[in-house]
DNA sequence: GGCATCGTGGTAAGCGCTTACATCGGAGGC
DNA sequence: GCCTCCGATGTAAGCGCTTACCACGATGCC
């Protein structure tokens, strides 16, 4: 019924030669840039291509050129400002490098190996996250086309970047013990990913080496927000009550010292807690939650252009990259109060 | 120096058809299970795919069988959960439908209207959101593929998906006025977007009909959380200071609230503030925040959803879907303080 | 003034798939 | 036992671009 709904396409380079009175070869020319015409020839192919609204299609222009102009991204989920920041970064360096960007959700998939390994076949290269496939399958795409490892150990043959974690974990852990918190406890699995996992060794780290103190097993939930009841019911049931919790993310915190003030419990005095990734919840809620804000946008960004020095063919030997996170802290640690004027994105 | 680097791609269907001991065709039809096959050629088929890790080009598919399997989403930007769960529930009903979904970040394009022209050529349809391109520039792509417009005026031709808005305003203003709050002003630009400029409609109806106040002129402030200081600085400063404000979304809300209660000004028993969204922030602050809650993840649902009818090639003509919101009442509009326990996302 | 050169433009061969059409056995009907 | 028909497979013609190669007229040079 629709005009467009079958046949054959309306508007082809057939289309805008005939009515510019050139051959294909031509208008490709001129509208590619790919070699010098003449005035006269380049002024009617581009009012043809006005005339008839013309664009050529991506599909035969791949397969000619042999390439996709496009990258993948491979994520778990979107929710919370951690993968949109980075989806924002990574989309604008690759619009930079003229790469469309197709996204891949895992997390509600049936079968994310496959999804991907279908993706391969439509772009040049992909950044896959954490939480998202397998080693072997990434592996196994990155012998087809480059790969990026996002927050994900190092596969030989693929480059990695991440955040750096162990060491601001460190870092918070021992601003902590500064406090004279001395019973500290990890909240989150660290087997659950290997960010998490960092953040415990460089929690386990300061513990030991530091002070020297006993290690307890870490609350191991996951990072949904709705573990917070969870973890406030295991720390008030608690014989040895914790001072402090140090959070695998900001959800789990917040939500944990929510459930713990709605119990009675006063942050941080009772207990001091801190997280990553400094959501927008962290600087309205009081205590402003101390955390570890992470360069996500850069990371993205930072992906992307690895990424495209990979399909332009550098051929250096792939290196882990790691950006630096920076530690923020706000009262729940046991800070002062202080006004934060922190607000990103505020233009 | 890396293999992978130059040189035709290495594994085509005709190394598949020249290792199974087949025609090409026959390749095709395993794979894709256009017509029947005998088991033994099948087997013989499969084996191969697998030893040489074959993935069919999509882009030679595309171009053979005159679709993309791709659909566009553009969208100004993924700051705050808007867009993210929209882009959640869309990718997750493309997939369903088999479409992959590349997507377009406008904000900081340097020609949004381009990138969406480009986008058009590789994709079999598009959704384009609020405050990403022109009406006409949206009309022409409508011309060549099917388009959805996703939370802005319907324009003939396309279909048209959004959250309600009016209503909710209205409903919204109308429970201010039953906490007796008389002085009501709105916040946001309702030339900005659309959404604003429906939500503020509803609000002037609802003041005028309902009570018959006299409507304040707005206070015109972008989106941006760093807005919230500017808005307190104005009310502060009225002479005849407004015991209520309708915030065109929560970051503004939010930070308007904040900004006021460090002027010592309570909130809600000096002035009642409501905004819409239903940011996470919203459940943590102290008061809760009174908002408006869309269905991000369904919307995105039903424009792809929409989309893929249209281009099946459904026929019937372009009638815009509103999908209903929620009240969510907590206690920064008067309500009495209550422990919420609606924590989405938590499995 | 003849010849190499250069600047333009056309011709046609792919790129890697799908699919209409042709082909070719073998099973079934008489 | 021969002809028909059908199911499985091969052959080849595109899909809409890019680009190597060729043709050709206008220059510039000796």
């Amino acid at each position: 019924m629709t005009p467009r709904k079958q046949g054959r396409r309306s508007t082809t380079i057939y289309s805008v030669a005939q009515l510019a009175g050139v051959s294909i070869a031509t208008v490709s020319r001129v509208l590619q840039g790919t070699r010098a015409t003449s005035p006269q020839t380049r002024a009617n192919v581009l009012r043809a291509v006005e005339e008839l609204d013309y664009v050529p299609l991506e599909a035969a222009r791949s397969l000619a050129v042999q390439r996709h102009a496009a990258n993948g991204l491979v994520v778990p989920d979107l929710i919370g400002p951690y993968y949109s920041e980075l989806l924002m970064g990574y989309e604008s360096a690759a619009a930079q490098f003229g790469q469309s960007v197709v996204i891949v959700v895992t997390h509600p998939r049936e079968d994310p190996a496959r999804a991907v390994r279908d993706l391969s076949s439509r772009v040049d290269g992909l950044v896959v996250a954490n939480s998202t496939i397998s080693d072997d399958s990434a592996r196994s795409i990155g012998r087809r086309i480059p790969v990026v490892l996002l927050a994900r150990p190092a596969l030989d043959g693929c480059d990695a970047v991440s955040a750096e974690n162990a060491d601001s974990a460190r870092a918070l852990t021992e601003h902590l013990l500064a406090h004279r918190r001395h019973r500290l406890l990890f909240v989150g699995d660290p087997d659950g990913s290997p960010d998490v996992q960092q953040r415990y060794r460089g929690f386990t780290s300061a513990l030991t080496e530091s002070e020297n103190l006993a290690v307890g097993p870490a609350i191991r939930v996951s990072f949904a927000e709705g573990s917070g009841a969870e973890v406030a019911a295991h720390v008030l049931a608690s014989a040895n009550r914790p001072d402090a919790l140090v959070c695998a993310n900001d959800e789990l915190a917040l939500s944990t010292m929510k459930a713990l003030q709605r119990a009675g419990v006063s942050v941080p005095d009772d207990i001091a807690i801190v997280g990553w990734d400094d959501v927008m919840t962290a600087r309205y809620v009081s205590p402003g939650l101390t955390t570890v804000r992470q360069p996500l946008y850069e990371l993205g960004r930072v992906a992307a252009t690895r990424l495209h020095e990979r399909i332009a063919g550098a051929s250096t030997a792939p290196e882990p990259l790691i950006l630096p996170t920076e530690l923020v802290l706000r009262s729940s640690c046991g800070c002062p109060d202080v006004d934060d004027r922190d607000v990103p994105w505020a233009d």
